[in-house]
DNA sequence: GCCGTTTTCGGCCCGACTGTTTTCAGTCG
């Protein structure tokens, strides 16, 4: 774990305490904000702790800057240690059970001594709990029905999966309620890797008709909430949907709202409150007039600030970013001419060369790289180099049909667990393009093995840098800032997959990529033709990473992305 | 605990829904 990663923990659960005790909410979100800047930080904390420069970090005064400096210099936080040792600090696991909230945590473990779940369940089946003052039997049943969710495991999903929920949803909602403006929002529109909740805005004057459409639909398992205006559901694998209904001429207000994030809300609403401005979910106001809220854009220009892409909407600088008018031009979906990491049948692709290409042709693209796995990937049936010569034949042959589309010879070689490329440099010499990736030896010197491939000059990409499969495996131990500093040197460009389990580099990693003038590259990975659907996830993440179209190289023209090659500091042609 | 062209003290985003309440607290987002 970096010590971001351990300070940020450690703020966390300070303010998890402290909210327990009852201290001040304002101080309990004081530690929040500074553990969601620290984790988010782009760099090591332990650099900015060096330079003195901790204290120009949004939300870190003079105390947290203490806490820290006494963290780095001593490894314990006195605070901390404290905060541990009290009574209250066995409670906050507790905390994730929905419906309990630190209040009735720590009234249940003042008059019944409750520390744990089963602490919770036994007051329950006594009676003792139902004893406690505001203890109903609903909220008794809520509780109960809080803690199987959590029992059974249910998290974040991935994008993927949320989209699937979402298309889903709406396409039920719609055919029993076609409306013009239905929208998702919150982190979906975000684009963010996982998903907590999903969010969905209509604009509608039948409210309460609206909801009772919306909590009826078949996929609704069960019905959590339901008002004039907003309705919640759980659906499929107790997924949380929320809908909630705005007029027309307050939808943007809405939209701009409930896409959060709350921090990117927060701070607008603080401008607001400057400028003698309130907003919420239904406009901006100016006392009881309303100076804006039927479009998102307005809400901004309100305020003084051009329209921000949701993509960026995590307070992290774009505000400030967007006040100085210097908003990145984000890549879109369309700026992409092709992919570069693709797999076939010839290893553990489920479609031919031929229809990958054909596939790929008719969306649109100019080329694709063909990079099945190398001869060492037993498990994803690698090729040996006599099948990938057969395969680079089958592929001229294949480029005699198109003259508006290439298919580039390509191979995704294993970075053996001794450091060396699974393919020696004469055969790797013959290829287009050669992405290079960890598929074994997790454990063992990754930084080392990919800063080795970096510098192997016939290596144009490091696919899926960090190794991070969401739900099922964590990032390798690596050093990515020394990563990125090889690969600037090289010139070797850093994948962001676009596969929803993989979605790395991540969107902090992408824009630190960048910071260092690494060139991305945007492949989803596509073992079939439907694959290629998922690059509007690595699209989503490079967003959030405040990617341009020029960073990326995959946006490039044929005849570009050669020169880009040819022109590469340590490439192949030197 | 943070922060400051309204403040170095006194603010700190704002509202919906539920449940147990005769006017509001807790939770959530």
């Amino acid at each position: 774990m970096t010590n971001n990663t351990i300070i940020s923990e450690m703020f966390n659960r300070i303010a998890d305490i402290l909210e327990i005790q009852g201290e001040s909410g304002f101080k309990v979100n004081a530690y929040r904000r500074a553990s969601r800047v620290i984790e988010e930080l782009g760099e090591d904390i332990e650099q900015r702790w060096q330079a003195k420069t901790l204290h120009e970090l949004p939300g870190i005064g003079d105390a947290l800057v203490k806490k820290i400096d006494e963290f780095l210099s001593t490894g314990t936080m006195k605070k901390y240690d404290e905060m541990m040792a009290s009574s209250a600090a066995p409670l906050v696991d507790l905390l994730s059970i929905q419906n309990l909230g630190p209040k009735t945590v720590a009234l249940m473990h003042q008059k019944l001594g409750v520390t744990s779940i089963d602490d919770i369940i036994r007051v329950m089946d006594n009676g003792q709990l139902a004893t406690l003052p505001g203890m109903g039997d609903k909220k008794l049943e809520n509780i109960r029905k809080g803690i199987e969710l959590f029992q059974a495991g249910q998290s974040r999903i991935t994008i993927g999966k949320a989209d699937k929920i979402i298309q889903h949803v709406l396409a039920e909602f719609q055919e029993r309620m076609p409306l013009p403006d239905v929208t998702p929002a919150g982190s979906f529109r975000r684009m963010k890797a996982t998903i907590g909740d999903l969010d969905l805005l209509v604009a509608a004057e039948n409210g309460a008709e609206v909801i009772d459409v919306f909590v009826n639909l078949p996929d609704a398992t069960e019905v959590l909430a339901a008002g004039d205006t907003k309705g919640s559901i759980r659906v499929d694998k107790g997924i949380q949907v929320d809908l909630r209904v705005v007029k027309k001429n307050e939808f943007g207000a809405a939209l701009q709202y409930f896409t959060g994030s709350q921090a990117h809300n927060v701070k607008l609403r603080g401008i607001a409150r400057k400028m003698g401005l309130k907003i919420n979910e239904y406009g901006v106001f100016e006392g009881e007039r309303a100076v804006a809220g039927a479009d998102e854009a307005g809400v901004y220009q309100a305020l003084g600030l051009p329209w921000i892409p949701p993509e960026l909407r995590e307070d992290r600088g774009e505000i400030e970013t967007a006040q100085a008018g210097d908003l990145p031009d984000l890549i879109e979906q369309d700026n992409i001419r092709g992919d570069l990491h693709v797999h076939t049948t010839y290893s553990d692709g489920h479609h031919s060369i031929a229809e990958m290409a054909e596939s790929a042709r008719q969306r649109g693209y100019q080329y694709i790289a063909i990079c099945d796995h190398s001869r060492s990937a037993i498990y994803a049936n690698g090729l040996s180099i006599h099948r990938l010569q057969q395969q680079g034949n089958e592929i001229d042959d294949l480029n005699q049909r198109f003259s508006d589309f290439t298919v580039l010879k390509g191979c995704e070689v294993d970075i053996l667990p001794d450091g060396e490329l699974d393919f020696p440099n004469d055969i790797l010499a013959t290829l287009d393009i050669v992405v290079a990736s960890i598929h074994s030896g997790f454990t063992q010197n990754v930084t080392q093995r990919i800063l080795k491939a970096i510098e192997n000059p016939f290596v144009d990409i490091i696919a899926h840098p960090t190794g991070r499969l969401y739900t099922k495996r964590d990032a390798y131990n690596i050093d990515l800032d020394v990563v990125f500093k090889k690969a600037a040197e090289t010139g070797a460009a850093l994948e962001i997959n676009s596969h929803p389990m993989r979605l790395d580099l991540s969107d902090i990693h992408t824009r630190q990529a960048q910071a260092h003038g690494v060139a991305i590259s945007i492949n989803t990975d596509a073992h079939t033709s439907d694959g290629y659907d998922y690059v509007k996830y690595g699209i989503g993440t490079a967003r959030r990473g405040w990617a341009e179209a020029h960073h990326v190289i995959n946006t490039f023209t044929i005849d570009q992305l050669r020169a880009w090659q040819r022109s590469r500091p340590k490439g192949r042609t030197q």
